[in-house]
DNA sequence: ACTGAAAGCGATGCAGA
DNA sequence: TCTGCATCGCTTTCAGT
C-alpha cells in the first residue's frame, strides 16, 4: 500500500468504472503493473465491491429516517437475534452498534411516510430485545455518502 | 422507468463493473437495447455515478463516530454557512438535516479516537451556529451502506 | 517491478426488421 | 424498439529488461 495504490482508490472511489487504460494515465504509470496492482487491490480486499450509485427517487423511494433503538436486553443471543432481523430488513440501508445510549443506528428508506409508518408498526417495533424506538425524519442531504478521505 | 430498467439498477448496485454483455444476458435482452438503456438511465440521473467500495481499515481508517448537532441560530445564512462548512471536512461521510432534534448528524471517520479527538476540538466544535455537539463511536457495522431496495 | 506488444473480448454505432 | 453485425478500443497475458 504506497502512494499509488492510495492514488488508485481514490480515482476509483471518484469514477469506479475508469478504464484500466485511464486509470493508468491518472497514476503515472504504464497499463501492465496499474492492472497488476488493480488487481491485488481486489484480492486482498481494499477494494470491496463497485456499485453504481443509485439516486433513490428514481426507484420512487422519497422517504428516509433514522431511527435510534435502545435495547431492553443486552446478552449475545439478543443482540445477535437482533442484528440479523435488522439484516434482514431491506429497508434498513446502514445499521451500526454504538458505544453508549442509543444502542443501535438505523438508516431506512421507503416510498413514503405511510409506507415507513408501516414498517415501524409491522416490523421494527416488534424486534428481538428492542426496548424502545425513537426515529427521526430526514430533511435533506447536506453530504452524501462521500468517499474516504485520503 | 419498467422493469427492465428497475432489474438494470439492481445489478449495477450490485456489480457496478459489470459488462455490457453480462448485464444483457442478465436482463434477458441483447446487448443494443441494453447499452442504450445504461446509457439513458445515466443521463437522466438515475445513476448518479460509480464508486469503488474501498475499506477503510486498508487506508489506516479505524475509527468512526456518530455526530449529533443541535443548532443554537437556525436562520438561513447560519444554516447555510454550517453546511458549507460541513462539506469541506473530508472526514465527514454523512451529513443530514433531520426534523426536530437533533438538527444534523453526522458520520465522521478518522485513523484514531486521537485525530477524532483532535478534528472535534479543532474544528467540529467552531463549526457556524453550532451550539451544541453529542458524539458517539460506532463498535460494528451490522448492515454496511447496502443498495437501495426495490 | 515495470515496459511494450499481441491476442482476445467487450463497447459502440449502424443497417434492417 | 428490438436483433445482428462490424469496427474500434480496452483488457489481459507474456516476453524482455
Amino acid at each position: 500500500m504506497d502512494d499509488v495504490d492510495r492514488k488508485i482508490l481514490a480515482e476509483l472511489q471518484l469514477d469506479g468504472r475508469l478504464t484500466i487504460t485511464e486509470l493508468a494515465e491518472r497514476v503515472q504509470l504504464s497499463v501492465s503493473p496499474t492492472h497488476r496492482r488493480l488487481r491485488e487491490l481486489e484480492r486482498n480486499g481494499a477494494i470491496q465491491s463497485y456499485r453504481a450509485v443509485v439516486n433513490p427517487e428514481a426507484l420512487g423511494l422519497n422517504f428516509e429516517a433514522l431511527v435510534f433503538v435502545t435495547m431492553g436486553e443486552e446478552d449475545r443471543a439478543t443482540l445477535l437475534a437482533f442484528e440479523e432481523a435488522v439484516a434482514r430488513i431491506p429497508n434498513v440501508r446502514l445499521a451500526q452498534r454504538l458505544f453508549g445510549d442509543p444502542d443501535y443506528l438505523l438508516r431506512i428508506v421507503t416510498t413514503d411516510l405511510a409506507a415507513y409508518a408501516r414498517l415501524q408498526d409491522e416490523t421494527l417495533s416488534s424486534l428481538p430485545g428492542m426496548q424502545r424506538l425513537t426515529s427521526t425524519m430526514v430533511m435533506k442531504q447536506v453530504v452524501d455518502d462521500r468517499p474516504l478521505p485520503s
